[in-house]
DNA sequence: ACGGTGATTTTTGTCGACAATTTTTCAAAG
DNA sequence: CTTTGAAAAATTGTCGACAAAAATCACCGT
């Protein structure tokens, strides 16, 4: 009866004609970020609508809405002229992520500490410490990194829920999302070394002390703690960039660093 | 020659035909912004796209890059169920809010002290400073507020450029767009109240005091007065929600705090 | 009269089209 | 061979149209 210009906007792309309820924009934002993280985009690239729009089957609309959200969490930068290019970082920018980070953890935790947080809260927390010692085992064999992945960022979110703050709580979530800056960025490629478990013994001391301090009210203390643990992350980063640069295509943005040189001697 | 349907897409709405270059997408912004920060629309409100859109004598498109931004500045808040509604705010939402910028300017001032700002840097604030001194004048009377207003912002801004870090600038430029957390919310409508040149004065003094802890490179100091700074903030707050509240119109996003009645007995 | 149910109207997400720029290409001149 | 300039191609911002979903409303049964 009408004419019905766009029937069936999914045609192609094999198979995932099943779930998918509708929202053909969540399939714009994780392949846009799956191709930058994966180095499918190299830094400075200008991302094309209309490109990315056909290889992901998909209208440009959606297309632009992924790429404005990305360019909110760093993965893209605007264009003076328009449009977008893949950001490009410098180590300093992920050192200030970093810093960023620990400092607003610090405050959710100083927030939890001088408010007072409730003692159910805390104790939530402490099971999760828990769990992680588990995943952790007695030697470095048994150690379970994704399931301590999960753990440390389920703790993580729980601390930042520790201050009653929504608004705290939000922008932890914004920058958790920044290229490098989150708490679990460099755990991917921290299964092959040796320092490795020394430095996750060292965190989960962290997380106990900051749990201390919020018990005990000692709001001072539990921010500069939290700054203190997010700085764990700088001695990856530097190891990474440096010696390990090698084993460093296993961190998902990287490729964002300028100075890196990881995209070939890859498949 | 072609068939060229919409021609003049900015036929009505009176005088603006001359600069304007080319972007309806900053007219949908600053329409919705001003119809929610002056209380055309009330909290809780579902903004229709077509609707605004008609209004504003754009498309729908530009409106829901306008909305999308809105929602991450926080005067919006998305619906599960699709669109936006004009966010609910309560006071402890806007106390967070103001502790988070102090925070964050902290540590802006933290990094300038530790990191060695450049004192030509240093000098350039100590200017505005002074230019500050001036648009208060001897008394009461000579105080120039609009002027005051830009030259603080102006300050700000310049402290946040001493941190020499482009990820904690623009973070604080976000932070500062939320509702009432900007360093220059509450100047408005400070006009008119007798406590508001000690208020001032008592700004002044910290703001002094900060560029000399980041000069003597004293972090924490920088830190803790950048902090208590912010919460000079959270007098007029509480003054402008209790008894200065016949006046609280003057405050641009106040309407959006649970428990206002600002919208009535207006013009 | 009231609560549930089905129809109608509004609203949103997505699409392709088009004009104004911006970028690239290519050729000629210095 | 580099530089300059103009033509061509590509890209972006914006628009109206449509289908699926949500919200609203009328109706009916108990």
């Amino acid at each position: 009866m009408y004419t019905n210009i766009h029937t069936e906007p999914l045609q192609e792309s094999s198979a995932l004609a099943e779930a998918e309820k509708k929202i053909s924009f969540q399939r714009a934002l994780m392949g846009l970020r799956e191709r930058i993280l994966t180095g499918g985009l190299a830094m400075g690239d200008r991302v094309s609508e209309v490109a990315l729009a056909r290889e992901l089957g998909v209208s440009r609309t959606p297309v632009r809405e992924a790429m404005s959200e990305l360019v909110e969490q760093g993965l893209l930068e605007r264009m003076p002229t328009g449009g977008c290019m893949v950001r490009s970082l410098t180590r300093a920018d992920v050192v200030d992520g970093i810093e960023l980070r620990g400092t607003i953890e610090g405050l959710a935790c100083r927030l939890a500490a001088e408010r007072g947080a409730p003692e159910a809260g805390i104790v939530a927390c402490e099971g999760i410490l828990g769990r992680i010692d588990a995943a952790l085992g007695v030697s470095e064999q048994e150690t379970d990194f994704e399931r301590y992945m999960e753990l440390n960022e389920q703790f993580h979110q729980c601390v930042a829920g520790l201050s009653g703050s929504g608004v705290v709580q939000k922008e932890l979530e914004r920058v958790g999302a920044m290229p490098m800056a989150g708490p679990s960025a460099f755990l991917q490629g921290q299964a092959l070394f040796p320092h490795t478990l020394r430095s996750l013994v060292v965190a989960q001391d962290h997380h106990r002390s900051i749990l201390d301090a919020i018990r005990r009210r000692e709001g001072a203390r539990a921010a500069a703690l939290a700054v203190e643990h997010a700085r764990l992350a700088l001695r990856n980063l530097d190891f990474f960039l440096g010696e390990g640069a090698r084993h460093a295509r296993r961190i998902p943005g990287i490729s964002l660093v300028a100075g890196t040189t990881v995209q070939e001697n890859d498949l």
